[in-house]
DNA sequence: AAACTATGTCAGTAGTGTTGACATAGTTTT
DNA sequence: AAAACTATGTCAACACTACTGACATAGTTT
């Protein structure tokens, strides 16, 4: 029962350390490259959501709640109160599907389109940075390990 | 005024459409390699705080309370909470600095690693399956464009 | 007409984060 | 020794994002 209490004073380790640093790096990368549109969103009166709603709707044109809602892996209530304040303050609109009048098409207007762009920008530039301070051949290699760690796990 | 509700109906692009396409990956990626050990947390009624907190004191064990704070990027208050339930159910323990008695020296205990490394395990495989996937010498190169990502953008 | 689909909404709850204020113990400076 | 500072902890109030479950409406399919 003592065992239960006895502090561990050696950093955690393994056979897989490789991957353990590249764990923290993973944290530390993105933790950083999302605190880039934060402040800019902070001054609207958003978060994180509306960048993400505003960024798949403009790569995604006339995609529709339930497409959106299986990229973002929400809830439709989740994204409800995101999406209605963005229509309401005119940055997405929605229109009618034309077959299927159910479905409501979103797209971004030419407000959101800026700032869409204008939360990518540092993003972006983050990430050129990046790739700058690698090697040419490399960028196909990372494109290549970011994909394999997208999807469920074998 | 009628041109603020046109909708954009060709995706967003530019010149910098590596990048922002490597914004999308960023973005799936990280929601994938979070999701792994989001279930084991579930479980336990913790959540992803948890899972950084336990985390960064296992690989630095004797770290103080202020340390966590400015790796975390967080308030002493919300960082509160979190600690005071990884303490309460065991899994970390604190002790009195000796330089400084003032200072929390922060530990995991047996059981704290345990779960450390069941939380670590899907996410080590996940890295691995990438660079897998990847020319060795890629490996480096992608180690060094995440660290690049990192820090505040000049 | 019945069943199903896409969307929207209501109410309640949880986890994680914030700010500001204050308390206590211990250390450093004067 | 008193004053100032530091490390930590705690209280209250609040915001954002997510969740579940239930229900409503309009439109489509069977």
């Amino acid at each position: 029962m003592s065992d239960i209490e006895t502090p561990i004073k050696q950093p955690i380790t393994g056979h897989d350390i490789e991957e353990l640093e590249t764990i923290e790096l993973l944290f530390f990368a993105y933790r950083d490259f999302i605190s880039d549109p934060d402040r800019i969103l902070q001054n609207l009166g958003f978060g994180r959501a509306h960048h993400r709603t505003l960024y798949f709707v403009s790569r995604n044109p006339g995609m529709t709640v339930a497409e959106l809602l299986s990229i973002l892996k929400i809830t439709k209530q989740s994204l409800a109160r995101v999406l209605r304040q963005l229509i309401d303050s005119n940055y997405i609109l929605q229109t009618e599907g034309k077959n299927d009048r159910r479905k409501r098409l979103l797209f971004v207007t030419e407000k959101g389109k800026d700032l869409v762009l204008a939360l990518s920008q540092p993003q972006s530039n983050r990430i050129q940075n990046a790739f700058e301070a690698t090697k040419p051949e490399a960028r196909e290699q990372i494109i290549e390990f970011l994909n394999t760690m997208i999807g469920s796990q074998k």
